[in-house]
DNA sequence: ATGACAACAAAATGTTGA
Protein backbone atom coordinates (compact mmCIF):
# COMPACT_ATOMS: atom_id res chain seq x y z
CA UNK A 1 0.00 0.00 0.00
CA UNK A 2 1.34 3.11 -0.99
CA UNK A 3 0.84 6.21 0.69
CA UNK A 4 1.34 9.58 -0.06
CA UNK A 5 1.56 13.35 1.66
CA UNK A 6 1.57 16.85 -0.31
CA UNK A 7 1.43 20.92 0.74
CA UNK A 8 -0.09 21.48 -2.46
CA UNK A 9 -0.46 25.41 -1.58
CA UNK A 10 -3.84 26.25 -3.01
CA UNK A 11 -5.93 22.91 -4.49
CA UNK A 12 -7.33 24.41 -6.76
CA UNK A 13 -4.37 26.06 -8.13
CA UNK A 14 -2.69 22.86 -8.02
CA UNK A 15 -5.43 20.69 -9.38
CA UNK A 16 -3.35 20.06 -12.92
CA UNK A 17 -0.29 18.73 -10.71
CA UNK A 18 -2.79 16.84 -8.16
CA UNK A 19 -4.12 14.91 -11.35
CA UNK A 20 -0.73 14.36 -12.70
CA UNK A 21 0.85 13.08 -9.66
CA UNK A 22 -1.79 10.85 -8.69
CA UNK A 23 -1.78 9.49 -12.59
CA UNK A 24 2.18 8.83 -12.21
CA UNK A 25 2.61 8.13 -8.60
CA UNK A 26 -0.50 5.88 -8.20
CA UNK A 27 -0.85 5.83 -4.02
CA UNK A 28 -3.42 4.13 -2.08
CA UNK A 29 -3.79 7.13 -0.24
CA UNK A 30 -2.80 10.93 -0.63
CA UNK A 31 -3.22 13.20 2.15
CA UNK A 32 -3.03 17.06 1.60
CA UNK A 33 -2.52 20.09 2.97
CA UNK A 34 -3.09 23.64 2.47
CA UNK A 35 -6.23 23.21 -0.05
CA UNK A 36 -7.21 26.70 0.67
CA UNK A 37 -11.29 26.64 0.75
CA UNK A 38 -13.91 25.19 1.99
CA UNK A 39 -15.23 21.52 1.11
CA UNK A 40 -17.83 22.97 -1.18
CA UNK A 41 -15.07 24.78 -3.27
CA UNK A 42 -13.07 21.53 -3.29
CA UNK A 43 -12.07 20.16 -7.21
CA UNK A 44 -13.88 16.92 -6.23
CA UNK A 45 -15.26 15.79 -9.26
CA UNK A 46 -12.14 16.05 -11.48
CA UNK A 47 -10.52 13.98 -8.82
CA UNK A 48 -13.29 11.41 -8.44
CA UNK A 49 -13.45 10.93 -12.10
CA UNK A 50 -9.84 10.16 -12.05
CA UNK A 51 -11.11 7.24 -9.41
CA UNK A 52 -10.30 8.69 -5.92
CA UNK A 53 -12.37 9.33 -3.09
CA UNK A 54 -12.14 12.39 -1.22
CA UNK A 55 -12.40 13.75 2.45
CA UNK A 56 -11.96 17.36 3.05
CA UNK A 57 -11.77 19.36 6.05
CA UNK A 58 -11.77 22.99 4.67
CA UNK A 59 -11.79 26.61 5.57
CA UNK A 60 -11.97 29.84 3.80
CA UNK A 61 -8.25 31.21 2.26
CA UNK A 62 -6.07 29.51 4.65
CA UNK A 63 -5.47 25.93 5.99
CA UNK A 64 -7.23 23.05 5.23
CA UNK A 65 -6.62 19.06 5.03
CA UNK A 66 -8.01 16.40 2.50
CA UNK A 67 -7.26 12.90 2.28
CA UNK A 68 -7.98 11.12 -1.14
CA UNK A 69 -8.02 7.08 -1.39
CA UNK A 70 -9.09 4.50 -3.57
CA UNK A 71 -11.08 2.85 -0.78
CA UNK A 72 -13.64 4.73 1.20
CA UNK A 73 -12.63 6.07 4.13
CA UNK A 74 -14.37 5.00 7.28
CA UNK A 75 -14.45 6.22 10.61
CA UNK A 76 -13.61 10.20 9.87
CA UNK A 77 -12.37 12.41 12.14
CA UNK A 78 -12.29 16.22 11.57
CA UNK A 79 -10.19 18.67 13.80
CA UNK A 80 -7.46 17.98 16.21
CA UNK A 81 -9.43 17.60 19.91
CA UNK A 82 -8.11 19.51 22.97
CA UNK A 83 -9.52 22.75 21.93
CA UNK A 84 -12.61 23.63 21.43
CA UNK A 85 -11.98 27.29 20.43
CA UNK A 86 -9.19 26.09 17.91
CA UNK A 87 -11.52 26.86 14.55
CA UNK A 88 -7.95 26.32 12.32
CA UNK A 89 -8.83 23.81 9.39
CA UNK A 90 -5.49 21.27 10.05
CA UNK A 91 -6.16 17.85 10.64
CA UNK A 92 -8.53 14.72 9.22
CA UNK A 93 -7.93 11.27 10.05
CA UNK A 94 -9.91 8.11 9.36
CA UNK A 95 -9.28 4.54 8.37
CA UNK A 96 -8.69 2.64 5.53
CA UNK A 97 -8.73 -1.20 4.71
CA UNK A 98 -4.67 -2.45 4.68
CA UNK A 99 -4.47 -6.50 3.74
CA UNK A 100 -7.09 -8.51 6.34
CA UNK A 101 -6.88 -5.47 8.58
CA UNK A 102 -6.96 -1.56 8.68
CA UNK A 103 -4.71 1.31 8.71
CA UNK A 104 -5.59 4.53 10.41
CA UNK A 105 -4.25 7.50 8.72
CA UNK A 106 -4.24 11.47 9.75
CA UNK A 107 -3.45 14.35 7.23
CA UNK A 108 -1.51 16.98 9.49
CA UNK A 109 -1.28 20.36 8.51
CA UNK A 110 0.80 21.69 11.86
CA UNK A 111 0.96 25.33 12.78
CA UNK A 112 3.98 27.15 11.11
CA UNK A 113 4.33 29.28 14.42
CA UNK A 114 6.20 32.12 13.30
CA UNK A 115 6.97 34.83 14.34
CA UNK A 116 7.88 33.22 17.48
CA UNK A 117 7.89 36.26 19.58
CA UNK A 118 4.12 36.16 18.97
CA UNK A 119 0.76 34.77 19.89
CA UNK A 120 1.23 32.19 17.07
CA UNK A 121 4.53 30.47 18.35
CA UNK A 122 2.56 29.10 21.13
CA UNK A 123 -0.30 28.08 19.30
CA UNK A 124 2.19 26.06 17.63
CA UNK A 125 3.49 24.26 20.38
CA UNK A 126 -0.05 23.96 22.33
CA UNK A 127 -1.45 22.11 18.93
CA UNK A 128 1.97 19.86 19.13
CA UNK A 129 1.01 18.66 22.66
CA UNK A 130 -2.61 18.21 21.87
CA UNK A 131 -1.29 16.11 19.25
CA UNK A 132 1.08 14.21 21.39
CA UNK A 133 -2.29 13.38 23.81
CA UNK A 134 -4.53 12.61 20.69
CA UNK A 135 -1.53 10.21 19.38
CA UNK A 136 -0.95 8.31 22.94
CA UNK A 137 -4.47 7.65 22.47
CA UNK A 138 -4.54 6.13 19.06
CA UNK A 139 -1.58 4.16 19.84
CA UNK A 140 -3.33 2.55 22.06
CA UNK A 141 -5.04 0.70 19.63
CA UNK A 142 -1.80 -1.09 18.69
CA UNK A 143 -2.62 -1.01 15.23
CA UNK A 144 -0.93 0.18 11.91
CA UNK A 145 -1.42 3.96 12.01
CA UNK A 146 0.24 6.85 9.73
CA UNK A 147 0.32 10.39 10.79
CA UNK A 148 1.25 12.32 7.60
CA UNK A 149 1.58 15.64 6.94
CA UNK A 150 3.28 19.12 7.08
CA UNK A 151 4.85 19.77 10.57
CA UNK A 152 6.53 22.89 10.16
CA UNK A 153 9.27 21.14 11.99
CA UNK A 154 13.14 20.58 10.34
CA UNK A 155 13.99 17.93 13.35
CA UNK A 156 17.96 18.19 12.58
CA UNK A 157 20.21 19.98 11.32
CA UNK A 158 20.98 17.76 8.89
CA UNK A 159 17.44 18.21 7.26
CA UNK A 160 18.42 21.86 6.40
CA UNK A 161 20.42 23.13 3.49
CA UNK A 162 21.58 26.23 5.44
CA UNK A 163 20.94 25.19 8.98
CA UNK A 164 22.43 28.60 10.82
CA UNK A 165 19.94 30.42 8.95
CA UNK A 166 17.07 28.74 10.69
CA UNK A 167 18.25 28.91 14.24
CA UNK A 168 15.89 31.64 15.60
CA UNK A 169 12.53 30.40 13.20
CA UNK A 170 9.80 28.53 14.49
CA UNK A 171 10.64 25.61 12.52
CA UNK A 172 13.77 24.94 13.98
CA UNK A 173 13.93 26.18 17.86
CA UNK A 174 14.90 24.05 20.48
CA UNK A 175 11.55 24.09 22.00
CA UNK A 176 9.96 23.00 18.08
CA UNK A 177 12.39 20.22 18.02
CA UNK A 178 12.11 18.54 21.44
CA UNK A 179 8.05 19.00 20.89
CA UNK A 180 8.85 16.98 17.69
CA UNK A 181 11.18 14.26 20.02
CA UNK A 182 8.39 14.27 22.20
CA UNK A 183 6.05 13.11 19.92
CA UNK A 184 8.57 10.69 17.93
CA UNK A 185 9.28 9.18 21.72
CA UNK A 186 5.54 8.59 22.09
CA UNK A 187 6.67 5.35 20.37
CA UNK A 188 6.62 6.22 16.63
CA UNK A 189 9.17 6.10 13.89
CA UNK A 190 9.70 8.41 11.54
CA UNK A 191 9.46 7.04 8.19
CA UNK A 192 12.39 8.60 6.08
CA UNK A 193 15.02 8.09 9.06
CA UNK A 194 14.28 4.66 9.21
CA UNK A 195 15.87 4.03 5.82
CA UNK A 196 18.34 6.18 5.41
CA UNK A 197 20.93 8.60 7.62
CA UNK A 198 21.76 10.88 4.05
CA UNK A 199 21.84 14.99 4.65
CA UNK A 200 20.78 16.87 2.01
CA UNK A 201 16.78 15.03 1.44
CA UNK A 202 14.17 18.28 1.71
CA UNK A 203 10.64 18.81 0.77
CA UNK A 204 10.24 22.30 0.72
CA UNK A 205 12.27 24.79 -1.10
CA UNK A 206 10.74 28.72 -0.90
CA UNK A 207 9.53 30.32 -3.89
CA UNK A 208 12.30 33.23 -3.12
CA UNK A 209 15.30 34.22 -3.79
CA UNK A 210 16.23 30.89 -6.09
CA UNK A 211 15.98 28.30 -3.32
CA UNK A 212 15.20 25.79 -6.01
CA UNK A 213 17.83 26.50 -8.21
CA UNK A 214 20.32 26.80 -5.48
CA UNK A 215 18.73 23.59 -3.51
CA UNK A 216 18.26 25.85 -0.66
CA UNK A 217 15.63 23.69 0.93
CA UNK A 218 14.33 22.19 4.31
CA UNK A 219 12.71 18.71 5.43
CA UNK A 220 9.54 19.50 6.65
CA UNK A 221 7.35 16.79 5.54
CA UNK A 222 6.93 13.88 7.23
CA UNK A 223 5.34 10.61 7.65
CA UNK A 224 5.53 9.01 11.31
CA UNK A 225 4.87 5.59 12.29
CA UNK A 226 3.05 3.02 14.85
CA UNK A 227 4.79 0.03 15.65
CA UNK A 228 2.47 -2.08 13.04
CA UNK A 229 3.10 -0.16 10.81
CA UNK A 230 6.46 0.91 10.72
CA UNK A 231 7.12 -2.96 10.60
CA UNK A 232 5.36 -3.29 7.15
CA UNK A 233 7.22 -0.74 6.22
CA UNK A 234 8.87 -1.44 2.84
CA UNK A 235 10.38 2.22 1.30
CA UNK A 236 10.13 6.12 1.02
CA UNK A 237 10.38 8.12 -1.49
CA UNK A 238 10.29 11.98 -1.94
CA UNK A 239 9.32 13.07 -5.21
CA UNK A 240 11.38 15.93 -5.89
CA UNK A 241 11.00 16.21 -9.84
CA UNK A 242 7.49 17.61 -8.75
CA UNK A 243 9.10 20.99 -7.45
CA UNK A 244 10.81 21.66 -11.15
CA UNK A 245 7.05 21.51 -12.38
CA UNK A 246 5.44 24.65 -13.82
CA UNK A 247 3.80 26.58 -11.27
CA UNK A 248 4.62 24.16 -8.51
CA UNK A 249 4.04 24.12 -5.15
CA UNK A 250 6.95 24.79 -2.75
CA UNK A 251 6.33 21.65 -0.97
CA UNK A 252 7.09 18.30 -2.56
CA UNK A 253 5.14 15.00 -2.39
CA UNK A 254 6.27 12.26 0.17
CA UNK A 255 5.57 8.42 0.06
CA UNK A 256 5.74 5.64 2.01
CA UNK A 257 5.29 1.94 0.33
CA UNK A 258 3.42 -0.30 3.41
CA UNK A 259 3.46 -4.32 3.09
CA UNK A 260 -0.45 -5.63 3.24
CA UNK A 261 0.90 -8.84 4.79
C1' DA B 1 15.46 43.11 10.69
C1' DT B 2 13.37 41.74 6.44
C1' DG B 3 10.88 39.06 2.92
C1' DA B 4 13.19 39.03 -3.30
C1' DC B 5 7.55 34.65 -4.39
C1' DA B 6 3.05 33.01 -4.45
C1' DA B 7 -1.86 32.71 -3.12
C1' DC B 8 -5.88 34.85 -1.34
C1' DA B 9 -9.54 38.49 -0.90
C1' DA B 10 -10.58 42.22 -3.17
C1' DA B 11 -10.30 46.18 -6.17
C1' DA B 12 -5.21 48.80 -3.87
C1' DT B 13 -2.79 46.93 -1.33
C1' DG B 14 -2.64 43.91 2.95
C1' DT B 15 -2.11 39.19 5.11
C1' DT B 16 -0.03 34.81 5.37
C1' DG B 17 3.29 31.46 4.64
C1' DA B 18 8.32 29.14 5.78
Amino acid sequence: MRIATWNVNSVRQRLGHLLDFLKEAQPDALCLQEIKCVDADFPRREIEEAGWQVETHGQKTFNGVAILSRAKLEDVRRGLPGDDSDEQARYLEGVLPLGSGVVRLASIYLPNGNPPNTEKYPYKLGWMKRLAAHTRMLLAHEEPLVLAGDYNVIPEPRDARDPAAWVSDALFLPQTRSAFRDLINLGLTEALRATTDDAGLYTFWDYQAGAWQRNNGIRIDHLLLSPQAADRLDGVQIAKHVRGWDKPSDHVPVMVELRAA
